[in-house]
DNA sequence: AAGTTTTATATCGTTTACGATGCAAATATA
DNA sequence: TATATTTGCATCGTAAACGATATAAAACTT
């Protein structure tokens, strides 16, 4: 066969399993406060900016907004958000923090350290996470349209 | 706000969105085939070596079964593969290619190809991609355990 | 102003993922 | 050999993802 329909030669998988397996490495940090790591994406981008809209959420995580708003619907009634009609434009959906989703900044404050340590190796350090992270933000520009 | 919770200092937003974007570009490329991603990845499991137990290709994909399992029904309900009881061990499934699934190999083999160049630019280049490739396997080896 | 198009969000259906749990076959142990 | 443990797979429940489609509000066009 040939090698380029190997597993082993695919850049896809690779993104595929690192994801999943970095995502599953959040998880014991982040279910003991309710949240799932998706959900800890929205927290992020309302502790930037309060009051967005479903579809400015959804253009920073480069989402869907049917992904984007039963996620929110979910946090919404866990508390962590509250989703009203906006004033100028009745069409869209304001998102705000609650105190409570607010609060989680907080608690988490600690999460990102945790995360980096796990990652890094032999040839994934500080020197050289720049250039990991150059690499996939090209990716990432080159695949959205 | 403290920078290390600024969602464009995480590594892993951008495995999560390259990995999503990535595999989106391969959609157009294998619904026409009948075909998901995770369905593409168990086909080239199976090409490279046929008549596997479901632990083995959950252990390869690195997924657990119970992802597998109903992955494999379905592709048995699209006539790719066989699923029948293990004869030394009562307790496994193997699962076999089909003729039809060994079939989209050959109609599959200019996939790699294509989805290569989507991703080649400024930073990631047939030069670049074993550095990307060594990153990327030193952060799956360390995460699962 | 009436009609058309666009935009913002939501709904629906299908397919992953995955933690938790169940069950039967195989293996290990007493 | 009887019992306990492990193993391989399956089932269940929940939460993403996302293509396709629907709906209402806004913006644009005539």
């Amino acid at each position: 066969m040939q090698d380029n329909l190997k597993l082993d030669n695919q850049l896809c998988f690779r993104l595929y399993t690192a994801s999943r397996l970095l995502t599953q490495a959040y998880h014991p940090l982040l279910s003991g406060h309710g949240l799932t790591y998706p959900q800890y994406l929205v927290l992020m981008v309302l502790w930037e900016k309060d009051a967005m809209p479903v579809n400015d959420i959804a253009k920073r995580l480069l989402l869907e907004t049917n992904t984007v708003t039963p996620l929110l619907k979910r946090m919404e009634s866990d508390g962590l958000v509250t989703r009203s009609k906006g004033r100028d434009d009745a069409r869209q959906m304001i998102v705000r923090l609650t105190p409570k989703g607010l609060g989680l900044q907080e608690k988490l404050s600690c999460v990102p350290e945790k995360l980096g340590s796990a990652v890094i190796c032999d040839s994934v350090t500080p020197d050289t996470i720049p250039t990991l992270f150059k690499m996939l933000d090209d990716i990432i520009l080159k695949l959205k349209r």
